[in-house]
Formats: structure tokens, sequence, C-alpha cells
DNA sequence: ATATCATGTAACTGTATGGTTACATGTTAT
DNA sequence: ATAACATGTAACCATACAGTTACATGATAT
């Protein structure tokens, strides 16, 4: 269904991102669309590997392929991407937040979920010895 | 340093990320810490899998993690997640660009239906033939 | 000391990935 | 038709991972 759509377009993007040189020829189709060819020529890798990574950039939908005359136009399409900065936008919060206040705040959630003190800061135990 | 590099470092969080499980788990501590067995009995996978994919999310540092007795809690750190924001950055123009061709085009089309004048240039096409 | 609890690790399996070379397919030029 | 070009795919290899069960380690309670 759709959340098992967004699931699984985030795996497939996550997984494509997950690769240096995919994420290298996202950043030159971002500057324009090319041929299969003039992308493999920018790596060290054989054209073959290159063909290989741009199934799997096509597989995560970001980017677009089309013929034109023998060669393969490639072009980027940030879609997928949009769903990953939504995804992000949960945890945004959390780095807005002070770092302080953040420990304090999920120490604070795990005490009360748990109802056991946070060994972080208070030492008032009860009659137990420390150390 | 142990940051080699922000490449090596996006390369494990997006690793990381890839898998709808350490996604779930990510999820579940934004609500708050928890050591490793309260995480994984929320799960259908058995212990160890969950062990395993907490190495992989250390290895991230997206989660950090401290003893407490005989537990280990799981702390979220949302730090490299500001490391995969900043990345999209680049491509957030992107897609904010897209939308504004988009509502050229719409406007565009719009002006054609009209006969309204907008925003767009008219394309004045040249003396190739058009159907 | 011993049993029990919480957790990580080893060993193993099946599958995916990243790389290579060799080959197949389709397009353009002669 | 044929050669040259652009590109994808197959076959193969090594490595990583997601899952399992069995075992090791370390902390608590008795």
């Amino acid at each position: 269904m759709r959340n098992r759509s967004v699931t699984y377009l985030l795996e497939a993007t996550f997984q494509a991102l997950a690769d240096p040189t995919r994420r290298a020829v996202l950043d030159l189709l971002r500057r324009g669309s090319q041929p299969a060819g003039q992308i493999a020529g920018a790596f060290p890798v054989s054209r073959p590997a290159i063909s290989k990574h741009l199934r799997l950039l096509r597989r995560a939908h970001l980017v677009r392929e089309h013929r034109e005359g023998r060669h393969r136009v490639y072009q980027l399409n940030p879609e997928p991407l949009r769903t990953v900065d939504k995804w992000l936008e949960h945890y945004r919060t959390f780095w807005t937040m002070n770092l302080t206040s953040l420990k304090n705040f999920v120490e604070s959630e795990y005490a009360k979920e748990t109802g056991k003190q946070s060994s972080v800061k208070p030492r008032a135990k009860n009659s137990k010895g420390e150390n």
C-alpha cells in the first residue's frame, strides 16, 4: 500500500545513496543530463560497473533515462530526495534543540518509562551502597 | 581524527538507513533511550538480529550506547542526520526549481487556453516545420 | 558460588552488491 | 551489408549483510 510504497522507496533510495560512486554520479547530473558513456568516463571504474550503478539509481527513481540516437541520456530526478527530506523532518527538531536539553529530555523520558533513575546525574540512590 | 571524511560518514549513514528495521529502531529511540532487549522486543526478528542492527547503527554513530547495570542503553544521536541534511542542501534548490518550472508550465498552459499573457515568454518558433 | 538475566559474538546460510571480462543488441555511418 | 560505436547483460568472484541457533561474557540476586 502507500505506506509500504514509501518504505520501499526509502529503502531503495538510501540503498542507492549508500555508494560514493553513485552519489558522485548524482552530483555530476546536477550539472546537466549526460549519456551513460560520458558518465562512465568520469570514473576510474569500468563502464559496465557504471552501468550497474545506473541500474540501481534507476530502480530508486533517482535518475530517468531516455534514448537519443545511440546514446542513453541520464537525467537527475530529485523527487525521491524530497521523500528523504520529508523523512528527515522528524529528526530535524532534535538537532535544533540544544544538545544538553536533548540529553536531559531523552534521559527523563527513559526514567519515566522505566521508573528507574538514570545513572548520569543524580547520585541520590536509596540505601544501596554505591561504587 | 576518527572522522575520516564526510564521504565515509555519509556512506555508513546511508548504509545504516537503508534497512527498514534500522529506521524503525531510530524512530523508536526518538521517543526515548532504551536498553537493547526492550528494542528487540519491539520487532518480530530475533534478538541477535537486532544486536547486529545496533552494531551498524553504532558504526554510523546514529546511536550511542552506555552501560547501566546489566543493560546497555541505546540513545539516538542525530548528528549524522545533520550531515545528510547538509548533503541534501545541494538538491533542495533543485526541487524547488522544479516546482517553479512546473508552476510556470501550468501557467503557460493556462495562458494558452485563455489567450492570456503569462510571465513565461512565448516561444518564437523558427522556420522549422511545426505540426 | 551459583543461577539468572541482558547482551554481544561465532558460525552458518542465502542473497545482494561491486567489480571484472566477454558477449549481445541496437544505431549510425560507409 | 558491414563496420564502428554506445550501451546493457551474463557469468563469475569476493565481500557484506540479514537472518538463524548456539555459545560466551558480565552483572545481579540469592
